[in-house]
DNA sequence: TTTGAAATTTTTATGGC
DNA sequence: GCCATAAAAATTTCAAA
């Protein structure tokens, strides 16, 4: 399924979602057919999960990026902790993770004052017995899509 | 700039950057021409930076994640470590940190075999002074685009 | 799976409000 | 800023190889 060809398909679409099947077809020397073809196949096997935007945070008013580590007293407020998590606006990332904490979590929000208040939430979840917070001076890198070299 | 109409916008591209102008017209309420011209300024503006694709990761052989901490013996080596990281086809993320330890960084891969080398290449960076690195057993939460939730 | 061409839909451009 | 229309361009469909 993911051949040369597919992954040069990728490569176009992690670029610019919005690109034209044609502008692609030209780069992979395929018809335009084939190339939207292609595509669908992907969709369809569930490889290409989703077509979205990158946005600029600060100018959506989220300013600041922290990374909290968080423990678990006891494995049982696994599941109650995961849901809070998910429904939980400000965090995009969760990681649940081999070492001296359980999960790491990145919580994006507009301000000191709102990353105090999330951690207070967080630090109340049942279970919750250690919070540390990082937080993000800067972002080096960010990439959302990564592909494989070893085709190349 | 951005105003309720445009976030109604952005939470449609992001949940598909490939939906139809015609289609948030209607969600939005307003004519194809404004929808059009809306995303085009906030393209020109920087908030919205990319249209990309998520792709599933173990469908193309990125099985294994891991976050790596790095600390620095000093911070003169900053800027040759984050040519480093920028280059590295496997760092996800890299985040420059308050805290114990300098940086964090996402490392996705194929295998254990590959995150041993990559645990190499990094700890052979001139400056760095100690690693450590946490598996990643399950992804909770991974969200891209993080909008405010204030103009609801 | 790929192709090419017709049918359909979407995007872009433009003038007016 | 917004809208409506017309022209241009893209996508989808489909028969055939």
């Amino acid at each position: 399924m993911i051949d040369r060809i597919n992954l040069d398909i990728l490569r176009c679409l992690r670029e610019n979602a919005r690109c034209k099947a044609s502008d692609i077809s030209h780069k992979v020397n395929l018809s335009v057919s084939a190339v939207i073809e292609r595509i669908r196949r992907m969709e369809a096997a569930g490889i290409i999960r989703q077509y979205t935007v990158l946005i600029d945070p600060k100018q959506v008013g989220n300013d600041l990026t922290a990374l909290m580590e968080v423990s678990l007293e006891h494995p049982k407020y696994y599941d109650d902790l995961v849901d809070m998590i998910r429904r939980h606006p400000n965090v995009a990332e969760c990681h649940y993770l081999t070492g001296e904490f359980d999960f790491l979590l990145k919580i994006i929000t507009d301000s000191s004052a709102s990353l105090e208040q999330i951690h207070r939430t967080i630090k109340s979840i049942p279970g919750v017995s250690a919070t540390k917070t990082h937080f993000v001076l800067k972002t080096i890198k960010d990439e959302v899509a990564m592909l494989p070299d070893h085709l190349d």
